[in-house]
DNA sequence: CATGAATGAGCCTTCATTCAT
DNA sequence: AATGAATGAAGGCTCATTCAT
């Protein structure tokens, strides 16, 4: 066992704790762990005791996220067409991102506060990654990406949908960037 | 000019201003009027005097690479060959916005603090926009792309570039991730 | 109770910001919270949590005198001559607002920071406003004065006071000042 | 001689400046020379050769109203009904310093920045003087108030009028309150 | 005389983190 | 475990005044 088990109230703290810093991101709200512990009327120490910053809150908050989305992945390892289970699988990806800020924070960021946070997304890299693998051994991508590029282009296409795009549009205009990087801009040149 | 020509040592000032900031930017240090104050030992009155805001002493970092990108849109726009005009003008796009955080900032900033950035903005948006419609005419363009997408993508590109990848290969793997767009991902599908 | 009771420790803290904020206004000087911070060798955030604005602070300076006149005015209700029970209650008014200049900014202001000082205000003017209902009834006041007049004309009776006086003879020239406004400054025009 | 006379165009700048500071007070706006310098389009050192201080500005500014109130106070002195002049005069002067914020601000300032203000004020003392001995010989004064008492008297009707007061009311209510004080609001308790 | 750039003290306010209760 | 008061560095910004040009 990793952590002791927590008492009951602890846990229960712990959890209006998520569920309200959830609240905090889904309004486009910095995640502030004072202002967390004011919203679930509890002392600041409390708040920090379950999560010693506000890096392991979010990536707590992001976690389920993370977690479904591998969770797809896995499913869509059992699709026989191997390019709709990586489009499937990428668009997926992006829609979370384009919808919880937590997801795209996460993503991005180049270290974990938590170790779990880790775990959970060299999970979901290596669901992504066989995911591609499938798909190149099907002839149906070409060469110049590799797997260990998927993780930052849909934080790219994700970023891409939020510049300039009202928030009702983003996702619609994520997945309209998802496609035309997977079918291209430029119609193929074809050297008769 | 709208306004009055500076004293020389204004001038002077401004510009040291100006030089340090970028060196601030290219420091990936936020930019802070404050501290750009004490690095040119100037009061912070002078700076504020010169820049209202962080906003427009960015804008005014930025400026000229701005210029330079529209200026090699300009030329591009002599190409015969239209694919390669855009092309050219995008891989140049994100090019600088990998190297240059102020570009990727003030490109993607929803509202511009100084007048002229509007401008400059408009300007590149402008030229982007002849390049891509001289592209469509040729048929080098898939429909569901459109000029308006154009800077959010890049922006896109070149946030991907910077994600999980070291500093030194960022401009390469934002050309990668270019062509990745241009081309797409996957294979087209022929339905014979 | 609408807050928690405060701690002990914290409570010694806030009257100790209160004593020195009315050291603060007894000796001229503007309420700073930065200043009080200074003077009571705490950090700046411990007054910013106490009191969030400077207002704040000196309305709670100025309630217990406000407390105080609101106390006077209603055992005043308890005199059987309305004409003394006013003079009374607007002498010890005037020469409150003169001797306490939190009293004479709070009951200036035209809106309150706190809603416990509105209440205060309110309690003032209502007693205010039945001892000058008393005298009206009793004919004691010329028609042209409303209860509403009240507060202003204190103001200005305390204002005029300070008006080219030394602060020793303040007190004695708001009773004087009083007095004429009571009383009038001209000889009552009979006409035959 | 006490200045030299001053070069057309000084003279017509100078001007400009007290111009362009009446209309800033009559905004309610605090008068600043650097403020009055960008509106007026000089230097501000060009503000501060001709006005040392803000006070020194805005007593220039409040000179024409000291003189108007002085010179309408000589014409009262030839009223036969003394009474009606003073009562006039303190109209006038109340009406005056609630119209016009340099005039409260100046007449209630216990320093002056210029000579030139301290004379126009001893004047204007000089006048209600005169006036109120006037009225005290033809016995139309209580005694209680002085000739000193004028000036602080009609700063805190000005006063008065101004809390809690819509602006465009003032003016109507600071004659209100001037009746009251000349008047008394008290009836007189005559004892049978 | 006129200019206006420069100054920098000083005020306001926020927030991540600690620690005594 | 929980509390939440205290901290104070840090950043933002204004403005009266000076002085080199």
């Amino acid at each position: 066992m990793t952590t002791a088990p927590l008492r009951k109230d602890a846990a229960r703290n712990r959890e209006r704790i998520v569920a309200v810093a959830r609240e905090v991101v889904d309004e486009g709200t910095p995640l502030q762990l004072n202002d967390v512990a004011r919203r679930v009327s509890m002392g600041v120490g409390t708040v920090y005791r379950h999560f010693p910053t506000a890096e392991a809150l979010l990536e707590t908050v992001a976690a389920p996220g993370l977690e479904a989305l591998a969770a797809h992945g896995e499913r869509a390892l059992a699709d026989e067409d191997p390019a709709r289970a990586l489009t499937g699988f990428l668009t997926r990806t992006v829609e979370a991102q384009v919808t919880d800020a937590s997801l795209s924070a996460v993503s991005a960021a180049p270290t974990d506060a938590l170790p779990r946070t880790t775990e959970l997304k060299q999970n979901l890299s290596s669901v992504g990654r066989q995911l591609f693998r499938r798909a190149l051994d099907a002839d149906v991508v070409r060469a110049d990406v590799t797997a260990d590029d998927l993780v930052p282009l849909m934080c790219g296409v994700a970023y891409a949908a939020n510049v300039h795009t009202a928030p009702a549009a983003r996702a619609e205009t994520a997945r309209r960037y998802l496609a035309a990087l997977l079918e291209g801009v430029l119609v193929d040149r074809v050297t008769p």
